[in-house]
RNA sequence: GGGCGGUUAACUCAGCGGGAGAGUGCUACCUUCACACGGUAGAAGUCAGCAGUUCAAAUCUGCUACUGCCCACCA
């Protein structure tokens, strides 16, 4: 074989772009045709926003997925992973807005049309971008199946899902109280409001009877709504009040005469107890209103400035001066008692931060309640599984007080709703079609409507339309339904649930079994990365700064289920580290190569230390399954970590050394035969969580073929433990260890050879190992010489180091500095004195005896062993330095 | 007002009924021919507090204290 040569520094600029475009080339993203009766796995990527660019949340979130694709495209599943984009209504429209806003264009002038080519444009853009950002951090999606909200299949489905559930009565139209936004024009849904607490006052003011006997006085925080004031409210059980209902009063500055009436909705305690009711502008004076049939007066115009139904001074004027204004005529008129000071919930747009205005207009809904008991009796049946499990909490609480969906929003970015109006008749035509023609009249005067549909309209099919649904695909056959979805908590609401209920409704069955709730990806402050903070992380940096290998690793790592992660750019190293670490390992072997041949499967003989890195190979790989399964990520992560850095680089490797570069040409042959294979393993183990690096050394390696991507995982193999040898192998890394900190701790120079002893018990378990490998031993320690038996003529001039079933000897007591090894000592001494109490006191426990399981107790008398017998050693070890 | 988390080594976090762990940082020694993004070793914690269950509690239960998040119409 030659030499292949590494770089001596790992720089994954060199590599993973290219990787990259070679998986795709070989188009390795696709699911795999197997006949090996293995269920297909399938994510659909929760679609980013496509006017936004990815933040370090979607690293985390496609790393993780990353990981779970690769795992099981390596475990012989056919694997999909569908990825796209979603349109996003109201960010998208504000994207444009902005742009056109920056060139002095409102988006009225140039029209409807004109402005949708914009946003095409503006789309196109960033799709490019996110694309390009997924590729970079390694996602391996399956490209030639990316879908899009907004795109001709999507469309239709959303059609179709709109006309059906209008057809079972489920869609409605109304005129409503819906959230408002003025700043992005339209209606929103219940969920898309962000209630905060925001300081405000409380003012009281009069109203005057209308038969100029007097006032009452009424509390509010919004004395301008009072221009749509149409009662005043009472408590019934109000002893201060229970006269005047019935009674009007005059409407200050409208001038209007209101009654007031009793409803128990009106605390008695809170303000002055009589509350202002203006149905139009709020959600529970509208309640009022429909049970005491009370009219309902709009004050506003759609920008949130006062319309034409308010006193002529006050036209135009937005809700906030006019605030200001009314209070100041009510304090010339004399009816302002005061204010003071009241913190509140106010409700904001979750796009623009704008107040929220509860509004009266003219919406679309989905009644939701039949689809909602569905979704929780999924959940109920265990049709759905969440990790982590507490977050059950969350959806079935919203569910079950579940309220009708407001669907329509006045945008032009999204899904046109499929319904037409006769100008003529004024016929509703609800059609999957275009429609042309009056289907009641024949009329050709129609109009569609000009609303479009709520943007997690078309995210909740996602699942199934991504599949090709309505249409009967292949796909949609093979792929759905889905095997895990894996989101963040903030969209349980706005997505999950909702596609649970789609998926109920459409295909009667749930759209995924699994779903993996991420954390939060936070700084280490704790505080949200958000772009007004300029805390965020760009993952692209990340990879610039350390490769999306580094990425990847340390978000996995990092990743306890569900907990949010702290992190900052410097948290990266440790995945960089560990490339670093792989890169060169990889380096050392490939540059062993020259003139050595492999030896085939039959001439190969494998030593205790090829068997024991076989072992814990098996048991880093059974980890990584069981944890995976679970979706453990950092466990899985911890495993791959541990195996390749402590057992494999700092043992194995080491273990290695002495073959490689000695004189034995067929040892030579050997040594590097098991380790090429040992490394081609590992790099298995490892791909999911490393994929660039470890394909990169993969196809530099002499002994692969094919890619890394879909080589079949080194699953657990019952035959490949062997557990005498791991416990032969930790007694044999022990006694090295104690040598090296008794070396350590005197500060004897690394080059320095010892002489060493070590004196077995003929009960030890790992003699036969100890004295089967003494050289390796002897190297490990840097002794010289060593003896290894059961007997020891002469400890004087030595420094003991006890173990268990042996204690080695180490002939540096003119070395040392006595009176510390004394010191040393008598602190273990007191450490074991007190450990081997506290077990004598639960062996004399009778309860203990009595209640404990076997292997407890047994393992209480082992360490009762233990303890004594090392006891014993110090004591001997301290009266003999103390000659 | 309800609900859900968190509180373990200086920092970030695992562990969630049977001997306190990792990474980073810190200390000492080592530039030995894979790696100084390294090696070898070391110091470092009344596992927030109180009470209870148990033979046994960082781990289970209850309460308290901070701390974070979600939900909820009190004008």
């Amino acid at each position: 074989m030659k030499t292949v040569e590494l770089s001596k520094a790992y720089n994954p600029k060199d590599f993973e772009d290219a990787v990259y475009e070679s998986w795709k080339k070989n188009e390795l993203f696709k699911p795999e045709d197997t006949d090996n009766g293995k269920p297909p796995f399938v994510i659909v990527i929760p679609p980013p926003n496509v006017t936004g660019v990815l933040h370090m949340g979607h690293g985390l979130n496609n790393s993780l997925q990353d990981i779970l694709i690769r795992f099981y495209r390596m475990m012989g599943n056919p694997t999909l992973w569908l990825p796209g984009t979603d349109h996003a209504g109201i960010a998208t429209q504000n994207v444009v807005d902005r742009q056109l806003k920056a060139k002095g264009i409102d988006r009225h002038e140039i029209g409807r049309e004109r402005f949708l080519e914009e946003t095409w444009k503006v789309k196109e853009n960033h799709h490019t971008i996110i694309k390009s950002q997924l590729e970079k951090i390694g996602a391996s999606c399956d490209w030639s199946r990316e879908r899009f909200t907004l795109d001709e299949g999507l469309s239709k489905a959303v059609r179709e899902v709109f006309v059906s559930l209008y057809e079972k009565g489920l869609i409605y139209k109304g005129n409503y109280l819906v959230n408002w936004c003025s700043s992005c024009g339209t209606a929103l849904a219940d969920d898309e409001v962000e209630h905060r607490e925001v300081p405000a006052k409380l003012y009281k003011v009069h109203y005057p009877y209308a038969d100029g006997s007097g006032f009452i006085e009424i509390a509010t925080t919004r004395p301008e709504t009072m221009l749509g004031d149409t009662a005043v409210a009472v408590n019934p059980e109000d002893d201060r009040y229970k006269g005047l209902v019935g009674k009007k009063v005059i409407l200050p500055i409208a001038d209007r005469e209101i009654p007031i009436i009793a409803d128990s909705y009106v605390s008695m305690e809170f303000g002055t107890g009589m509350v202002k009711i203006t149905p139009a502008h709020d959600p529970n004076d509208y309640e009022i209103a429909e049970r005491h049939n009370l009219p309902k007066i709009n004050i506003l115009n759609p920008d949130g400035t006062l319309n034409n139904d308010v006193p002529e001074k006050y036209r135009n004027m937005d809700v906030v001066s006019a605030r200001k204004r009314i209070v100041e005529e009510l304090e010339s008129l004399g009816l302002f008692i005061g204010s003071e000071k009241h913190t509140h919930q106010v409700g904001h747009c979750y796009r623009c931060n704008t107040v929220i205005e509860p509004y009266l207009s003219d919406q679309w809904f989905v009644r939701m309640k039949s689809m909602a008991d569905k979704a929780l009796k999924a959940l109920e049946d265990d049709d759905i599984r969440f990790y982590p499990k507490r977050w059950e909490n969350t959806y079935i609480h919203w569910l079950k007080n579940i309220r009708d969906w407001c669907i329509s929003r006045q945008l032009w970015w999204g899904h046109r709703i499929p319904v037409w109006y006769c100008r003529d008749c004024g016929e509703t035509i609800v059609s999957r079609e275009e429609v042309t023609q009056c289907s009641k009249c024949g009329s050709s005067n129609l109009h569609q409507e000009e609303d479009v549909l709520d943007t997690w309209f078309s995210s909740w099919l996602w699942p199934f339309s991504t599949l090709g649904w309505p249409e009967e695909t292949e796909d949609l056959k093979e792929f759905f339904p889905t095997t895990t979805l894996v989101t963040g908590y903030d969209i349980i609401f706005f997505w999950v649930a909702r596609m649970i209920m789609a998926s109920l409704e459409f295909m009667d069955q749930v759209p995924f079994r699994d779903i993996y709730i991420t954390g939060l990806v936070r700084d280490k402050q704790g505080q949200k990365m958000s772009k007004s903070l300029g805390n965020g992380i760009d993952p692209l940096d990340v990879v610039d700064k350390y490769g999306a290998d580094a990425m990847k690793f340390t978000l996995c790592f990092l990743s306890n289920q569900g907990q949010d992660v702290l992190i900052d750019m410097n948290t990266f190293n440790l995945g960089s580290k560990f490339a670093n670490k792989i890169w060169n390992a990889a380096r050392y072997i490939l540059m062993n190569l020259e003139g050595r041949e492999l030896l085939s499967k039959e001439e190969l003989k494998l030593n205790d230390f090829d068997n024991w890195i076989y072992h814990q190979l098996n048991e880093a790989a059974g980890k990584v399954e069981e944890s995976i399964k679970l979706y453990k990520f950092n466990i899985a992560g911890q495993a791959v970590y541990e195996y390749f850095w402590n057992d494999f680089c700092d043992w194995y490797l080491e273990l290695t050394k002495g073959s490689l570069q000695g004189e034995d040409v067929d040892e030579k042959n050997r040594a590097i035969t098991v380790l090429l294979d040992i490394l081609q393993k590992s790099l298995r183990l490892l791909h999911p969580f490393v994929p660039f690096i470890s394909e990169e050394i993969y196809q530099k390696m002499p002994n692969t073929e094919g890619f890394l991507i879909t080589a079949d995982y080194p699953a657990w193999n019952e035959s490949c433990q062997n557990k005498v040898l791991a416990e032969n192998m930790a007694a044999f890394q022990d006694v090295i260890k104690a040598v090296r900190t008794l070396r350590s701790e005197f500060t004897i120079q690394p080059e320095k050879k010892v002489p060493v002893g070590i004196r077995m018990n003929t009960s030890f378990n790992a003699k036969d190992f100890f004295l089967k490998h003494q050289a390796q031993i002897k190297k490990f320690m840097r002794a010289e010489p060593l003896s290894v038996g059961f007997e020891i003529k002469d400890i004087s001039g030595s420094v003991p180091a006890p173990g268990l079933g042996y204690e080695a000897f180490v002939y540096i007591r003119d070395m040392i500095d006595i009176p510390s090894e004394i010191q040393k000592l008598k602190k273990e001494y007191d450490k074991l004195a007190k450990q081997l109490a506290g077990v004598e006191k639960k062996l004399a426990n009778e309860k203990f005896l009595k209640n404990a399981p076997e292997e407890v107790i047994e393992k209480e008398n082992g360490k009762k062993r233990e303890f004594s017998e090392r006891i014993e050693k110090v004591k001997k070890y301290l009266a003999d330095l103390k000659k």
